[in-house]
DNA sequence: CCCCAAAGGTTGATGCGTCAACCAGAATAC
DNA sequence: GTATTCTGGTTGACGCATCAACCTTTGGGG
């Protein structure tokens, strides 16, 4: 079995291109009605909805990253970005001086109930309304077989 | 039916969050093997493998951005980067004044030429191999489905 | 106590992607 | 034949994501 055994045939290249297709037009449009709609994007989005949802609107920068399985810097730049437009604050840890909590402030949780709504009905209305049960299903038990195989075959990459 | 029908139940949360986390890992562990087997990226191996199928190993940015369904300025900012790079070059296109086409270079064919094999098995490996041939047909037709639906409602957005 | 390793975070550089604005050549209207 | 609009493409600014390097605090050994 040569190397020719692994390219992709024609029925997986499209599946594979359908799938990215279909990740990015998601995205995109999510992302351009939750700006429209509430002025944050959809990684704002994330990490409000997970502060919001936590014992003191707030949690440490750890915790958020376990949250939302983000790597380190990415949060880091991200909180820097929306703190500079008020939406969370970063204060210092007493228990441990490296830490950092992140809470959210009265502008992002105005921010994130604005969004909420909108944006629920959006993912409902162009993914799981486009999906029968079966399909749901399936994609379920995909994402998580790939994501398996992927802690397995990739360890570095998925913490 | 008010607002709150719309929120995502627990179930849908869920493998909303598996589709997303999948997505990312997958793109994660794909370009960080491509980076170290070729020195290249996802969207330089899109755009060079296209080309590198190509009638003449050209393309015009319009057809190549029809090809690989990205907005102009995208694929503007990634041929200048990658011209930057010489895996391509940008020459006038003689028929038509305003156009631009984008050739392939020996360097580039060479890169694409070393990645296709090995991130084809990749994909075969990390995707296809953990899908049954039931979920591969369900997220073949879950992709055209949520695309044909984004199609439907976001016109704008999805051209 | 001191050294050293590990953990929690931050920063800077760079590539990627979008948007809005722009420019030039081509088509079309009149 | 000139004015208008359309089309193909570029640019600049900005937010997002990764990587590598760094800094500080913590926690253990000696």
């Amino acid at each position: 079995m040569g190397g020719s055994g692994s390219r992709l045939d024609g029925r997986e290249y499209q599946v594979w291109r359908a799938f990215h297709r279909m990740h990015d037009q998601l995205s995109l449009a999510l992302n351009q009605h939750l700006q429209r709609d509430a002025g944050i994007s959809e990684p704002d989005f994330q990490v409000l909805a997970a502060l919001a949802e936590a014992p003191r609107q707030a949690l440490r920068s750890r915790e958020l990253r376990e949250e939302l399985q983000w790597e380190k810097s990415r949060l880091a730049h991200q909180i820097r970005r929306m703190e500079q437009r008020g939406l969370v604050v970063r204060d210092e840890c007493l228990e441990d001086g490296r830490a950092a909590t992140v809470r959210i402030t009265d502008a992002g949780l105005t921010s994130v109930r604005a969004a909420a709504q909108a944006h629920a009905a959006m993912v409902r209305e162009l993914f799981f309304d486009a999906l029968s049960p079966a399909q749901l299903d399936a994609f379920d038990e995909a994402g998580a077989a790939v994501i398996e195989r992927l802690r397995q075959r990739c360890p570095a990459e998925a913490p």
